[in-house]
DNA sequence: GGTAGTTCTAAACGAACGTTTGATTTGTGG
DNA sequence: CCACAAATCAAACGTTCGTTTAGAACTACC
């Protein structure tokens, strides 16, 4: 026997999880059940029947990478602040680092493919990421934003929400940029960076934009 | 007679164009043949009949509006490099504002829709984007990249290329956040900013980020 | 006023999609 | 060994998709 499935050992779901989030992300959600399926070496049926649609296979794909990162986020987040004393403001470059290290840590990283479709969805218009964006981001970026605030505390709320955005802008494509053959590279750009400095430039972009003007 | 369709005067090719900019900003690129049609007023078939297929309509969507914008982002940097004494670097606030101008400002700008479209096709994995975004790009990063290279000639080619990418992230995301329900926003903030802070904002976040470290 | 070329139209085509169905297999506790 | 539930399976369903087709309508020009 070669090798019968390319994950065997693993129950079904699982293993349309992981095939599902390779293919999402090399190619986009727009990849057919029966080809996760297939790559799976499980059932056209599987998908309906462990996840109800595939619209709940996605769900399900997000949420198994996106609450530990989340809650990541907000652990580190607490740990930098319990480290100043009581009433000073935590440096930027903390807060900023507490956003952007859980997704790109290597170390307790999801891979490149979880990021990538993220990015996808986060463009995208499919009406299943609407709300679940809302519902799974909400709590973080409240947090995150009085955080900012009282590092930042002469900023209007406006513009403080935009850089906000920015810097999720950013990261989305830093992530993006590092694993897609998408946009046009220097062709001989012979070394690339390695992640640990992909973070280090990302911190210290976002927190100097963060605290300009 | 009320309104025959919604832009009658123009002719189909040109309505097709400006219902397909609306439909792919507002639902994505998987909208179909014939709700375009539809929206247009035109016959199924047009859209085959002067575009060849859907791809072509949407090609020369993304031409009709990237082409100028591209133009006046290169003739605005040699507008701000000959503003300078010759050997000198360019404030990196002008090669930021160059890049981001022609896309934001509301005097040149396609209105909304446009750059929504733009986000999304970054973020997908269409085949047509690929190579479609290195022949409309590849030449604008190379222009950019030399300026950015000279008004920071200390930075190593990677880390300056990681930057670029977090510039467009930034402007990409500013734009879609802008114009979409997507993110979850504080629901109180009652004063959006205009375009102009936006745009200020966006230079002057990116130039700080470039200049960091 | 006919005629050639462009544009529009209605209808259909074949393919691909997500989901459902009903039977069959598998695994487990009595 | 049997019964019962969970899981898998092949097959089909109905829908939607982009594209094609053949002919009708329109335009401009001699």
């Amino acid at each position: 026997m070669p090798t019968p499935p390319p994950t065997a050992g693993e129950p079904t779901a699982e293993r349309l999880l992981d095939a599902a989030e390779q293919l999402f992300a090399q190619r986009g959600t727009s990849v057919s059940v029966r080809e996760i399926t297939a790559a799976a070496d499980a059932n056209l049926a599987s998908v309906s029947y462990h996840f109800g649609s595939k619209d709940g296979l996605l769900q399900a794909l997000l949420r198994r990478r996106l609450d530990p990162i989340n809650e990541a986020r907000l652990a580190l987040l607490d740990r930098f602040e319990a480290a100043v004393p009581p009433g000073a403001a935590v440096p930027l470059e903390r807060i900023v680092e507490a956003f952007v290290r859980p997704a790109l840590d290597p170390a307790a990283n999801p891979g490149p493919h979880f990021m990538q479709i993220m990015a996808h969805l986060h463009a995208s218009h499919e009406p299943v990421a609407a709300e679940f964006f809302r519902e799974v981001f909400e709590p973080l970026v409240d947090r995150f934003l009085t955080s900012f605030s009282a590092a930042l505390p002469d900023l209007p709320p406006a513009r403080l929400h935009l850089r906000m955005h920015l810097l999720v802008g950013a990261t989305v494509h830093a992530l993006m940029a590092q694993h897609s053959p998408k946009c046009p590279l220097p062709k001989d750009l012979a070394s690339p960076l390695d992640p640990t400095d992909v973070l280090d430039e990302l911190v210290e972009f976002c927190a100097a934009g963060f605290r300009h003007g």
